[in-house]
DNA sequence: TCGGCTTGAGAAAACCTTTTCCCAAATCGA
DNA sequence: TCGATTTGGGAAAAGGTTTTCTCAAGCCGA
């Protein structure tokens, strides 16, 4: 069915100059019909309709992109080959991108300097319509320059040249969603366990965790830094539940990732101590595959990266059409993603 | 610094016009110039190679393409967004082709038909070289009719259509890799816990494991089939472990990914099973971010995944050249990654 | 019947580069 | 000195499309 029924996939495309010959046309009249311009009869216009749709012609988009001087293409830089970070991103982008016709080059430039140079030469090589710049870290530059190029360029949970366009999650405004929520609940002794101190989000989200903690009147004990890891997460029960009065304990500890939440968890059941009953738990990230495997499933902070990645492609597109963008940091809110770890409010 | 001195990063790109006016040559002889092509004398050609790059001249690649008829692009379709497998995958094919000069789309196209369809039409209007399929698994299509294309078209860790060219991973091989170092280590009681029976490698590598374990005349116990995760690990080792006697529990747990690896060590330390003087566990897919966080860190089958990228990038760059490829399945090696669940060799 | 306007459609330029001829001048051999 | 060959470089076509101009035919009112 598929071989010899049907518009015929032809080995070689077929181009606009078939289509005009086979109706008996100029190409200017062929262009004009398909694209709707130019003036001709209605009969016309649907002859040639029809036989470019009988030989299967599809338009050259290099020959289009040529001439008009844009080429419905951008390049999507990035420096997370692990991407649990930008695999949400990237998804986001593209989709918003190829919605609107735009396809996506992908380019890893690792942390490279020689390879970012190489895609971004490669890239307006080709003439893409724009750049967006993603990385897994809010508070470090990719390794390219990307100031004065003669196409716009969005920043993406990276940072953003200054003067430029960047989209970041709001990470102040996570960490309140988890430290109110356990207020919420009624807890009363809330830890942070986070990463290291050479990451600006830590300090963000400690902040915002000391702020709400003030707003509602609760004791502020120092967050406690250390790795991105599960191990650390263990560590820090040993800290936090080693002394030895037990109403010095927490009942709620606000992790900085996933990762250490799961640490987290896993520790304080080792020492009997119940999650949620005794000590609630929410992490950050909401990498699901962790979130759902802690046991119980863990309560997160989801930074919606398919989101900003979305918004970063539309951004990115109204300033390919020219529409003006306010340059700036734009942030974008997190949300709480709701599992066991944290308890359910005392009425419910 | 970056303001006035050096090649001027021109609004508008230069043309070979331009360069052609402002060395006083013809565009012809600019372009040979540039190429290495043609005659001319070295002075000529020396003296429009300055004027090129002293205003910074780029070739523009969309007209280079339309002209050659090769556009040094290429597709990669996957349907993995959450990319546990297709990060490292991509990552390969993108190192492999960007070495070439060659560029790569991205194009997402999830498990919907028409987003599939959109994606390989926009490709092929962009007049790409050829095309890399992806996937998550081995055993199912992409939703994708690349059957009847115009360039060609490299399946990697997919199934490939019939009478293509198909790379995966030798997970019989991994298997054996797996089992035969739980021999070579001495354990004679090895226990094979993995996903669900939809998955065709979960009977590959049940296959190779009972192959290897005859092949040393061991007892072969079924394979307990069940679900990719943490939970079904618990569960197994309830299973493998709740038997009355002491003398018919394994020593030894090959396991079908490493998060059921992981389940597997956390309900041994809860039933206070010691890994890996009691019970050796071997994990698969090697996740690093999960084989390091186990404890102890979890010995795996890696399926070299950015290998087998690099591989189908590279199949395909021949393909384009003209090479004729035997088509079928290519099976690469896999490798195991030994850390400390598995123990060390008798006399080590 | 004639001048002006609309209609329908084609010719040609443009986008930018590569490549195939082609030609004038220089060089060579005799 | 004359014909043949080489040398250095240019003109033009090609690649596929879009768009601006142009133009002939048909129509209107007078």
């Amino acid at each position: 069915m598929s071989s010899d029924a049907s518009p015929v996939p032809a080995k070689t495309p077929v181009t606009l100059r078939e289509v005009a010959a086979a109706a008996g046309v100029s190409v200017a009249t062929a262009s004009k019909a398909l694209n709707g311009q130019g003036r001709m009869t209605a009969e016309t216009r649907e002859r040639i309709r029809d036989v470019a749709q009988r030989l299967g012609f599809r338009p050259n988009s290099l020959a289009q992109s040529l001439l008009r001087r844009r080429s419905f293409t951008v390049g999507l830089l990035t420096n997370d080959t692990y991407g649990r970070f930008s695999l949400p991103l990237m998804a986001g982008v593209s989709d918003a991108l190829v919605d609107n016709g735009v396809s996506v080059f992908l380019c890893n430039v690792e942390d490279d300097q020689r390879l970012g140079q190489l895609h971004v030469e490669a890239m307006l090589d080709k003439r893409v319509d724009g750049i967006i710049a993603t990385g897994k870290r809010i508070d470090r530059h990719l390794p390219v320059d990307l100031s004065d190029l003669r196409v716009p360029v969005v920043y993406a949970f990276t940072q953003p040249d200054p003067g430029a366009v960047g989209l970041v999650s709001d990470d102040a405004g996570g960490a309140r969603l988890a430290v109110e929520h356990f207020c919420r609940l009624g807890r009363r002794r809330i830890a942070h366990v986070t990463g290291p101190a050479g990451f600006e989000v830590v300090h963000t989200r400690a902040d915002a965790y000391r702020a709400v903690l003030q707003e509602n009147n609760l004791a502020v004990s120092d967050p406690l830094l250390g790795a991105w890891s599960e191990a650390w997460g263990h560590e820090a029960v040993g800290r936090l539940f080693g002394k030895a009065g037990k109403e010095g304990w927490p009942d709620a500890i606000f992790c900085g990732n996933d990762q250490i939440a799961r640490g987290v968890i896993d520790a304080l059941r080792e020492r009997g101590i119940r999650v949620p009953d005794d000590v609630g738990v929410i992490g950050f990230d909401n990498w699901e595959i962790v979130a759902e495997a802690t046991r119980p499933p863990l309560t997160s902070v989801d930074m919606n990266l398919a989101t900003l990645g979305r918004e970063a492609g539309l951004a990115l597109l109204s300033l390919v059409g020219g529409q003006p963008a306010a340059p700036g940091i734009r942030k974008l809110p997190c949300r709480l993603v709701v599992r066991q770890s944290c308890g359910r409010p005392p009425g419910g």
